[in-house]
DNA sequence: TTGCAAACTTACTAATTAGTAAGTAAGTTT
DNA sequence: AAACTTACTTACTAATTAGTAAGTTTGCAA
């Protein structure tokens, strides 16, 4: 029986490994090695190491569109507090987001990997423009720039925010949501 | 001759090498060979390769201590500008800044480094608090937030911003720098 | 000119890396 | 019951990794 999960938990380590310490920094020998299986076990499952960092964001992009799905009946300012939300939930836990990981080390990494990066920023980015868009047309959220541009400043926030925070403090991080607020005049 | 800046090439390599791929991608053997000298002439002037990541750091610091210094005397819309400007260059050359690299590597690095790395984060933001809550007292640039809060908003979007920049394009930073500008209300 | 130190090269080593080929045990299908 | 599939293990390999010990060359100082 924990035979028929050991393929997710591969894969749910790798990714932690990845947002831990980067995809150059971990080996088949430590993935093995924490599940009590053998090398060729992860190998089984995941015959390269590029077919696993693959399916690490892929299910990443399944899990965003899940997100999508799941929001998309809550009013805005839910939408956008859940989405917050997931990158306080990984400040907590130390890990940075696939979006930093990925871009980080993009030079070292294969390009199959980069590519279908790409289409999970792209995902992420055309939500928020989306998301800001409506909000502003509503009067909901304030900005005097495209919401395009907006998207990419809340991005980029949280993506270094979560970073940044491993290196002054996990204070740095919950006080930039509040910075992202103020500015987005949702703050009461 | 070539001979004489040895050290300083291969600390220059290092620096781009961990800025393009990060410190766990890449090898003594691509520094050497690059600069067309044996490995272990890499070793004679930085014996691990701990010592190397944590001169590049500090030589990190010396650059921003310079950088203080020579922009000191210029108006503060300059000294922003300057700032800003090093991460166009870099957005241009493809290049993550020092901060994003080994905060996303963290939990694979030598502790010393991180430790270091600490020291030039709070140094940064240091600057830019100060910068920020001088510039607010003088109307110069409009915030409602601690200038703290402010400058990792900052520094966050340029840290994320040429990150980003990789997977979606260079444009993507250019027009984040604008609502940065708006945001601060220097935008003319 | 002898001595010495800086800046290397030559020639290694031990550990770790991703990856593979061949076997096996347990179930599932026919 | 036989054949087949899934999910592994055993036992490797070839390449790469950081790191070292023992030379060698070059310029400079005493």
């Amino acid at each position: 029986m924990a035979r028929l999960d050991t393929r997710q938990q591969i894969l749910d380590l790798a990714e932690d490994l990845i947002r831990s310490k980067g995809y150059n920094s971990f080996s088949y020998h430590e993935i093995s090695h924490t599940l009590g299986v053998k090398n060729a076990a992860v190998h089984y499952h995941f015959p390269t190491k590029e077919v696993l960092g693959l399916e690490v964001i892929r299910s990443a992009i399944q899990r965003f569109k899940d997100f999508k799905e799941e929001t998309a009946s809550l009013s805005l300012e839910e939408q956008l507090d859940a989405f917050i939300q997931t990158y306080s939930i990984n400040s907590e836990n130390d890990k940075v987001c696939l979006v930093g990981a990925i871009s980080v080390e993009f030079y070292g990494l294969p390009e199959n990997m980069t590519n279908v990066m790409k289409g999970l920023t792209h995902l992420i980015h055309d939500w928020a423009t989306n998301l800001l868009a409506i909000g502003k047309a509503e009067g909901m959220f304030t900005f005097d720039m495209k919401p395009e541009t907006k998207a990419t400043m809340i991005i980029t926030n949280l993506a270094a925010g979560v970073q940044i925070a491993r290196l002054m403090g996990n204070e740095t991080f919950s006080d930039l949501i509040k910075g992202i607020k103020i500015d987005l005049g949702v703050n009461q």
